[in-house]
DNA sequence: GCAAGATACGAGCAATAGCTCGCATCCGAT
DNA sequence: ATCGGATGCGAGCTATTGCTCGTATCTTGC
């Protein structure tokens, strides 16, 4: 059983060129063997043989596993969050109809939350579901999510054939379910039956319809 | 390490009263343990004790560790297939306008999944996200969702305001949909501003939406 | 009341995990 | 060239886990 609460952090900064250099490796090594084997399954002495390396190596850099585990978890959320600021920095397409409006402006968050899948479903799915995941690291996803509500509340309420009659309750709405189906489709059979960009479309078809139907 | 591949199905049939009792308190007492402590942390030393036994006595009634879970996975999924046969079977309030047809034969969907999810969240994220799925009953899984797919592709070609073109396509979001929302919407801080209920209504909402909006 | 099987017990075994620590090796500043 | 700190090593300690097995207790049919 991992000893629970340790600093999260690496245990001491690399000093010579070398050092950074075994830092990387043994990162890049945890989250191959964690995507490969699970959270429980990788242990620490299958990291460092996968990094070419000594346990105590490793744990001079990272002062436990669950920090190996943080510290991945802290870097997919910053990607994902550097995604999504990169696709929303775009310039949108230029706009047609008003529903082709609307598409435009969700589809950068659908396929920034498709690239955040796509790299390394395995290792998402240990990651956001299997391991046991610290509370900061969590508080700083929900944050994520939150600043993704926001931002798309604003974006609803600056179309005007959103007929939602509460932005915020559909801002949620849309992007639990980028995040969920997004999540859902890349470990699923169905995927054989329908490629990415086909299951994009229709996502963003789904949202379109639920945005601008006539209000009750 | 658990001992991966033995019988998962329990080891003696009981044949006195008090065993069965036992073994029921046994599974009782895992799916209370499993989701209070996760599937890592929950020891079959914790179980037996958790259920007033002890651990030679879990043993004559499950062969290890991944038959309680197993078992705990065929309950949960059997109890929920149960539960749609049944709001299936319900008669459908009388209908009045397209949408509100629809809105109503799609209702029995959401609610049963809302209540497979609402009886203990907990266990139900251990058991289908943390824990390792054997095999068998993954494919069970599997087959319980195409089996819904292919139901809801039925209801979507009964139904004439329908406008998808590919109705399976379609049903699979549904599906989909219905589950990944609602398990979201269980272990998510939106839990707070927004009740069941509503919830429900909006999901149905948006699927009416999807559903019928003008085909392109 | 009694035998025999069913049930329950729990100390302890074997396996494996996370992690330490004393020592070897390497690198860079002087 | 050398010296001191940075880096790397890996046998092995400690803790814990899943699980066994010999024994004790209870139930039931006669």
């Amino acid at each position: 059983m991992p000893t629970a609460d340790r600093r999260l952090r690496p245990r001491k900064r690399p000093v010579q060129r070398r050092a950074e250099d075994t830092r990387d490796r043994i990162l890049a090594a945890a989250a191959r063997v964690f995507a490969a084997r699970g959270y429980a399954g990788g242990t620490t002495n299958h990291i460092a043989a996968e990094a070419g390396l000594s346990v105590g190596s490793l744990y001079q850099y990272y002062p436990n596993k669950d920090a190996l585990l943080a510290e991945l978890m802290r870097a997919h959320v910053a990607e994902g969050a550097a995604l999504i600021a990169r696709r929303l920095a775009e310039p949108p397409p230029a706009a047609a109809a008003d529903d082709a409006d609307l598409a435009a402006s969700l589809r950068p968050f659908v396929d920034a939350a498709i690239d955040n899948h796509r790299a390394d479903p395995a290792l998402h799915r240990v990651l956001f579901e299997e391991a046991p995941r610290p509370a900061d690291v969590l508080a700083e996803l929900h944050a994520l999510e939150a600043g993704a509500v926001t931002a798309a509340a604003r974006l609803l309420r600056a179309h005007p054939q959103v007929t939602a009659p509460d932005p915020d309750l559909a801002a949620w709405f849309v992007v639990a379910t980028i995040e969920s189906l997004t999540h859902r489709y890349v470990g699923s059979p169905a995927r054989g039956r329908l490629d990415l960009d086909a299951f994009g479309d229709e996502l963003v078809r789904m949202l379109v319809a639920y945005l601008s139907s006539p209000s009750r």
